[in-house]
DNA sequence: CGGCATCCGGGAAGATACTG
DNA sequence: CAGTATCTTCCCGGATGCCG
């Protein structure tokens, strides 16, 4: 039988009505998996490889109850509603990048990798870039401009291009060394090492305030 | 004693590792709560009627040693981590607000509504008012301007005024009612009506994605 | 193999009663 | 008022097995 009636907040906030929603165990990390395309029910497994099968199954037919996923052609996939959470995503990457304890050694998804990037980059300082990634055989291509960042999956033949193991490319992208004494080891890098240094340093896990007024007061 | 060891997702991702932090059920409702300053335990308790005490204190010693609440003088407040979490919580408003089942009788605590507001509140077009809200005893002054927005628990005196219990007062805000049909009835409303009218067109629970403005309600 | 159902153990959540 | 103690309920998560 279907949960009949799941456990909620019984308030009023939309706050709480959210949490009712995307609150339970995963269905946060489901909706990283999905946030840039439809997935296999394997594919999901391989990003999130703390999930059992049932659990998987379970977050699946609520979200999809909920009407923020849907069953496609092969796999699964995000509806409008489930897309709309990219900003609670965000905000979350953004806060959890400055809390301390973060184990960057830890499984990282390459969908992981590429919207924290999204969330962190510091877009309105960002010039032109293109840039290709492949991670553990997964294409992405990034664009930034000033203000904007483009992120999608595939090769767009970029003249930059990062190539290597997940929690490696993570390394080379919020870690405190330079490009050029990254790319040698683990990670594959081509392009103009200066470019690339420049776009990484777009890229830190500790976002500046914003500079003005404090969070409490404004925001 | 203490959990010991705590449920991790085991990832690198930082989103995964915010959620290890405050994905606990109510954690952020707490955070909610706490955002406009410290309370006592009586008082979260009254602002979150669901959870019961046992639960409460453990979450409350489970978020300390995260280091998002303190003990303080007579009860609990913010760290400066705990604030930081008030784009979470406004992501969560801003696209919970737009998602179907929220039913806006069940209970809502005074500072859900406020921050509620402060999250879902159109200031790119905002005057400037000052407006006082008593709800439920608990007082609170918010202070619009272009692209500002400030709120603040106690009263200013302000030439806006609005009191009564907080799902009546969040009808007024929300509902679809012009200001001069709602104040007749559960709720107070001292000051113009057309500024007041004005002050609530500002608040709409579903945000245009663009930035278009919602169709006032006041005609 | 991909997806889903079922059974079971452990642990967190939840209700209630009680204590300093 | 601010929790603690205890008991029950339910969800999470692992293992297994069924069915396409």
């Amino acid at each position: 039988m279907t949960g009949t009636r799941r456990r909620s907040y019984d308030e009023g906030c939309i706050a709480a009505h959210a949490l009712d929603l995307i609150g339970d165990r995963w269905a946060l990390l489901v909706v990283r998996e999905l946030l840039l395309g439809p997935r296999r029910f394997s594919e999901l497994r391989a990003g999130l490889p703390g999930i059992s099968a049932n659990i998987l199954t379970r977050r699946l037919e609520e979200m999809a109850s909920a009407g923020l996923v849907r069953a496609e052609a092969p796999g699964y996939g995000l509806t409008p509603a489930g897309e709309g959470l990219w900003p609670v995503l965000k905000a979350l990457c953004r806060w959890g990048g400055g809390q301390p304890g973060h184990d960057p050694t830890l499984f990282m998804s390459p969908t992981a990798l590429m919207l924290s990037m999204r969330a962190m980059c510091a877009r309105h300082r960002a010039g032109r870039h293109e840039v290709d990634f492949v991670l553990e055989g997964q294409a992405f291509t990034v664009v930034t401009g000033p203000g904007s960042y483009r992120l999608e999956r595939g090769l767009a033949g970029a003249p930059l291009r990062f190539e290597g193991g997940t929690n490696a490319v993570a390394v080379a992208v919020y870690g405190p060394l330079p490009l050029h004494q990254t790319a040698a080891g683990l990670i594959r890098f081509d392009g103009g090492i200066e470019e690339g240094q420049a776009f990484l340093d777009l890229f830190s896990l500790h976002i500046a305030e914003g500079g003005a007024a404090p969070v409490s007061r404004s925001g």
